[in-house]
DNA sequence: TAGGCCATCTGGTCCT
DNA sequence: AGGACCAGATGGCCTA
């Protein structure tokens, strides 16, 4: 999306308001309505109108300088928001997609990732466990392999989990997993992790 | 039409 | 001083 300054100006931005140095000071000056403001000659009333329009020019210089500096946060919030977003995506792309290339929302692919995480770290620790009591070698996750079991049944693993169990990350999770992927897999997650939702 | 999600703007705060 | 980061506000778009 193209960036859009055409708003900038708008009546809901009230970041450089107008300002109208003769009628401000006006209102506030008036001559003889204050000691500060005493009746002027014309020739003081002269330069100070000088005065005035030099003073009006370098507080329109300024304002044009906050006016920039403005637009150049603006250009930078939005490059970095988009680098955000950018690492979201990146982040989609590793974990199992959905079967209907239903796009995660910015809160669900974080929630997910937590919970896929997690998940492969489950795996992990009870493949150790297996291999541990078989004398084998740790059994590394693998698609397809019995690694996954646990997550069916949900009573292999020693703690509370999301039942849900997903295939490597670089390659989409088989069909039949998907039913593991439910709402309550996703967003279940809290109940085991303080604070995550 | 209400609610969710998102992009953008904005001003404040902290850091270099 | 300027940039990064953050959170609040706002408006647009989409869907149930």
């Amino acid at each position: 999306m193209e960036p859009v300054y055409s708003d900038i100006d708008s009546s809901s931005c009230d970041f450089f308001p107008h300002t109208d140095d003769e009628d401000s000071r006006g209102s506030l000056c008036s001559p003889g309505s204050s000691p500060l403001c005493p009746p002027r000659s014309p020739e003081q009333q002269q330069q100070q109108k000088k005065r005035r329009r030099g003073r009006a020019r370098s507080e329109a210089t300024v304002q044009v300088v906050k006016k920039n500096r403005r637009l150049k946060a603006n250009d930078r919030e939005r490059n970095r928001m988009h680098n955000l977003n950018d690492a979201l995506d990146a982040l989609r792309g590793v974990l199992p997609a959905f079967p209907d290339e239903t796009k995660l929302t910015k809160i669900e692919t974080l929630r997910f990732a937590h919970n896929y995480i997690w998940a492969l770290s489950e795996t992990i620790r009870i493949a150790d466990l297996q291999a541990g009591k078989t004398g084998d070698a740790p059994l590394l996750l693998s698609p397809g392999s019995d690694a996954c079991s646990w997550s069916s049944s949900g009573s292999s693993s020693s703690s509370s989990s999301p039942a849900y169990c997903a295939s490597s990350p670089g390659s989409p999770a088989a069909p039949e997993d998907y039913s593991y992927l439910q709402q309550d897999a996703l967003y279940g997650f809290h109940s085991f992790v303080p604070g995550i939702y």
